[in-house]
Order: C-alpha cells, then sequence, then structure tokens
RNA sequence: UGCAAGCACGACUCUACC
C-alpha cells in the first residue's frame, strides 16, 4: 500500500489526476491515506466537488482526512462549506485552526479571523507564521509586528512574512529592515524584497536586488519582467 | 526500533470566480 500510494502522489503532485485516479483504483487496498491522496489531488487541482465525493466514499476518516477537506474548500474559497464542515468534525487541532483563520483572513473576514485566533487551543510556529500573514493581508501591520515579537521562534516564512506584512502595507522601509535582518534568505525572500521595490517603482533596487540573488528560479525572472513591464520599460 | 505514502504558513505570472 505505501509503495502504491507514493506513486499515486507523484501522479497528484504534477496535476495527472486522470493518472493518479487508474494508480488509486489499482490500490489493492486502500488505506486512509490513499484516500486522503486522491482527496487533496483533486483539491489541489481545483475540483473540490470531486475532492468531497471522494471524502464521501471513504470508509474511515482520520482528522487528517477531515483537515484536508476543510482546506479542500478553504483554498477553493468555499467559506460556508469549510465552515460547515469545521463544526461538523467530531475533532480539531492546529491544523484545523490555521487552515480556518487562513480562509478567513484572505477573504477579509476580519472578525472570523480573528476568532480563530482567540479560540485556538494551541499554536505552533505555522500557526504564528499564517496569523502575521493574515494580519498583512488585513492590513494590520501593528498587529503582525506584535506578533512576530513576541514568537519565540521564527523560520525563514515568518521573517518572509512580516517582510512581506511590510512590503504590501507600504512600508517599503521596513520590508528592507527584514531582509537586512533576516538570518537566512531563500529564494522567495529575495523574491519578496524586489517585489517590494517594484510596487514602489525603485527600479534601481529591482536591479540591485536582482542582481544579488545567488539563485534565480523562473518566478524571480518573471518578478523582473513583470517589475520592467510595469513600470513601462519594455 | 529504523527507512518509504496523506492535511495547515511566505514570493511572480497565468486561469477561474466576484
Amino acid at each position: 500500500v505505501v509503495s502504491w500510494t507514493a506513486l499515486l502522489q507523484a501522479y497528484a503532485q504534477n496535476g495527472h489526476l486522470e493518472g493518479a485516479k487508474r494508480v488509486f483504483d489499482m490500490i489493492p487496498d486502500r488505506n486512509v491515506i490513499s484516500w486522503t491522496t486522491m482527496l487533496v489531488a483533486y483539491a489541489q487541482f481545483g475540483h473540490p466537488e470531486q475532492a468531497k465525493a471522494v471524502f464521501d466514499r471513504m470508509p474511515t476518516r482520520d482528522m487528517v482526512a477531515w483537515n484536508a477537506m476543510v482546506q479542500a474548500y478553504a483554498r477553493n474559497g468555499h467559506i460556508e462549506e469549510a465552515k460547515k464542515l469545521f463544526d461538523a468534525m467530531p475533532e480539531r487541532n492546529v491544523v484545523t485552526w490555521t487552515s480556518m483563520l487562513q480562509l478567513y483572513a484572505a477573504n477579509g473576514h476580519h472578525e472570523g479571523a480573528s476568532c480563530m485566533y482567540r479560540l485556538m487551543p494551541e499554536r505552533n510556529l505555522v500557526a504564528w507564521n499564517a496569523l502575521i500573514t493574515a494580519y498583512g493581508e488585513t492590513g494590520e501591520l501593528e498587529r503582525a509586528k506584535l506578533t512576530f515579537d513576541r514568537m519565540r521562534e521564527r523560520n525563514t516564512i515568518s521573517w518572509t512574512a512580516m517582510l512581506q506584512a511590510y512590503a504590501e502595507n507600504g512600508e517599503v522601509d521596513g520590508a528592507k529592515t527584514m531582509f537586512d535582518r533576516m538570518p537566512e534568505r531563500d529564494t522567495v525572500s529575495w523574491v519578496t524584497m524586489l517585489r517590494a521595490y517594484a510596487q514602489e517603482g525603485h527600479m534601481k533596487h529591482v536591479q540591485e536586488t536582482f542582481r544579488a540573488m545567488p539563485e534565480r528560479n523562473m518566478i524571480a525572472w518573471t518578478a523582473l519582467l513583470t517589475a520592467y513591464a510595469d513600470c513601462g520599460n519594455l
């Protein structure tokens, strides 16, 4: 089962849903993990209905399966369905709460988001990071800062999320400060910084940033390209 | 007991929805 499901996962990750389905149907004794993998495959590529169909047909559901289904709705912006499922869950963990928090924040529901935040029974690094992003999205930069400052541990995602929070609220300087203070930067951090400059029209900084990047992936190149395009420099 | 499979967090573009 393990090998079969790994194969299924390989198809799923590459978006080969038909192939994934074929593998799924061939698995002799599917377990809850195989089912969940199939569910997520549909969800990730924009088929929440299909995901739900899988969910309904599952012989057994554990919390990961429930979480995956909540996330399936969340990812596709189905707030009501997600909420319904959330309420119906036999038990929830920090993953569940984080998904809901993110869903509300991404759709501008401040109240819902802060409600999730307050009621969350436990928090971990991912939850904190999601909170920073949520505050950034809702324009509550101060709260994002507070959250960031109070975190006992931070990873590159925390730093980049905070950098982005500054950037999307028009504070390039704050963004730059984060960038300079980060213990480690990956390509995402670099691109985020580059974008921050681009949005302010600081093409010179954009160029410098791009040149200084240790590695450039396609997203970095695209960001540079659109930066030039946006400032009219074809 | 170890190795191998499923869920939540950060960047660009495109597409869909509004």
